[in-house]
DNA sequence: AATCATAGTGGAACCGGTTCCAATCAAGTG
DNA sequence: CACTTGATTGGAACCGGTTCCACTATGATT
């Protein structure tokens, strides 16, 4: 009960390289070809993808490593790329890093080991290291979620999106604003969305802006020990919370829960990310969406198009759309 | 740059064979280890993983099929899983089958075809067609969320769930109570939460219960369009809405919100699941939480055994725990 | 000194496919 | 009818490893 295609030939009466070439579609006589279908029909032949794989020197998968697979933005635009590479015949393979700069280097060699034929990197941090490591294995890498000159990369626009946050919660009369951030390791998110909330507030002439600027980690937890931190200084209450991302926000509204104060009556939360959640809690999160499944299937275009050689754009941005809600009061 | 074990053997003055025989621990003096390794080193050699494995049979890949890859149950699991099999040296190949049931059929095949040593199934429903492929690869499955008594198994007790969640809204005084359940397709979640549930009520002698029993699909949405259904008709509201997912649950508080009734002074809602946002949410939702990331561990140590043909449970059981919150008003 | 393990090594076969090349054979051409 | 053409087909080499087997030294044992 091996199968292998020499013992399809012989029960076929036929040599090897027929049956090869009539599951590759090669010139094979009608006679043949149904003695052929008949025999696989009957032992139910699978050919060995290591043998196919081995010869062809390559793969039909795409792999994509990932810092984690338990979030919102990852699943959405992992099943984005899986739906896109799968109508393209290409296998989706996926690591989780567990957030580990360290694992995802490891992740790049063993992917590079298995042939595989491109890689998505979902990207927090580009280190010296991670590039090293992509020009070592010479297989196609797209960066996501973080830009870098030397390699394929797909961003969303994050500086517009904090930019447009900036320019909403200052129409809305907000003058006294907490900006709670995350580490700038993290460029996307750390370092652009701040930086074109703070360009809004510049451009905000005329008017005095307090604005307080705080840093957090990523997870809900955080979030919440940061807020309760400004909840309870002794200094007044910004009128608005600006949060780097959704789970930030979500914790800060947790603690101001917590604490017994109303959104967005004493205080208005925003945040970043744009995930299902903040439209079902109430009062539903001010935030900005970000096109995951969308991007996903276009990251997934691209890692086809850097695998066949084909033209690509080094740099692609992506827009995010602002999503007004009611955790933003207007003070006006 | 081609770098096979045939350049390094000649590049190191030996045969192919001694480099294998380094590669592998195989004896093997110090003076030629010492050579082989400084090739090695210089050229940055890395085994063809596809030749190793051809001559091998079989790799250290553990297949997972899922039906979606973005809720919050299947994520956490997976990265369980991930975990445990990482410690244990073998990688997760992670395929998302989009909750279409043919799709599933085609992964097992596609996996064998793989060579992959184990597969863990999330299922929803087992058909006879998922029986006939996973006897025909002979391949160690395990399933999981749903039992089968010819597969290994591994489920939630989500019949004590269900009991429990009957008996404590039971005891918090109501008595005219809605039910959203889903599918019976989906035995776990669609008949054994509901029947523990029902075991509950029946069990509940003295007092009569008014009990309705709708269906609802998966999605919020679904959840609250059914809520809605409810809402509106012209009898009297049920003081608890029982959601067999926590999903469920979260469309039925949207729907309540639209509507203008409070949770949970004018109606109870409960779900199933224990997924984060029930926490976070207010009031926090009532519900059971199912250990998916330790069940991910679990499963992986499961199939570990399968594929090491060690002995293990053909079925296994795990707990779920009642989490009691804010969306359950106690009418006594 | 003769005998015997034994560590170290090279050669060749093998895993299961794909592909190049040469051979065959029937139909078409002048 | 000899010759060209093109469709089929079988044989052998190859992909890049692993492993069995035979052969050499080398040191240990009587």
């Amino acid at each position: 009960m091996k199968n292998t295609i020499a013992d399809i030939a012989h029960k076929a009466g036929v040599a090897k390289s027929t049956v090869s070439r009539f599951l590759n579609g090669g010139s094979v006589s009608h006679a043949t070809r149904r003695k052929i279908e008949q025999v696989i029909q009957e032992t139910g032949y699978i050919p060995n993808s290591f043998a196919q794989s081995l010869k062809a020197k390559k793969t039909s998968m795409i792999g994509t490593i990932m810092p984690r697979l338990d979030s919102f933005s990852a699943s959405q635009t992992v099943a984005g790329m899986d739906e896109e590479l799968r109508e393209h015949g290409y296998q989706l393979l996926i690591i989780n890093a567990s957030q580990d700069l360290s694992r995802e280097i490891e992740a790049l060699y063993d992917l590079a080991r298995q042939k595989i034929s491109g890689i998505i990197l979902f990207a927090t941090q580009v280190t010296e290291t991670h590039l090293a490591a992509i020009k070592e294995i010479g297989i196609p890498v797209l960066l996501l979620g973080q830009q870098h000159k030397d390699v394929h990369s797909m961003i969303y626009n994050d500086y517009a999106a904090g930019y447009d946050m900036g320019r909403y919660v200052l129409s809305k009369g907000h003058r006294n604003i907490a900006y709670i951030g995350v580490t700038e390791k993290d460029v996307a998110v750390g370092v652009k969305r701040k930086e074109g909330f703070l360009k809004a507030v510049s451009e905000h002439v005329g008017v005095e802006v307090n604005l307080d600027l705080y840093e957090s980690g990523f997870k809900m937890s955080d979030g919440v020990q940061t807020a309760l931190t400004i909840l309870q200084s002794n200094r007044t209450l910004p009128t608005a919370v600006v949060c780097a991302t959704d789970n930030i926000a979500l914790g800060v509204m947790k603690a101001a829960h917590m604490k017994g104060i109303q959104i967005p009556s004493e205080i208005s939360v925003t945040g970043f990310g744009g995930y299902d959640v903040t439209e079902v809690i109430h009062p539903g999160l001010t935030t900005v969406k970000y096109g995951y499944f969308q991007a996903g299937h276009l990251a997934a275009q691209h890692i086809i198009k850097l695998v066949n050689d084909e033209p690509a754009d080094l740099l692609t941005v992506m827009n995010c759309e602002m999503i007004h809600r009611e955790s933003v009061d207007n003070l006006n």
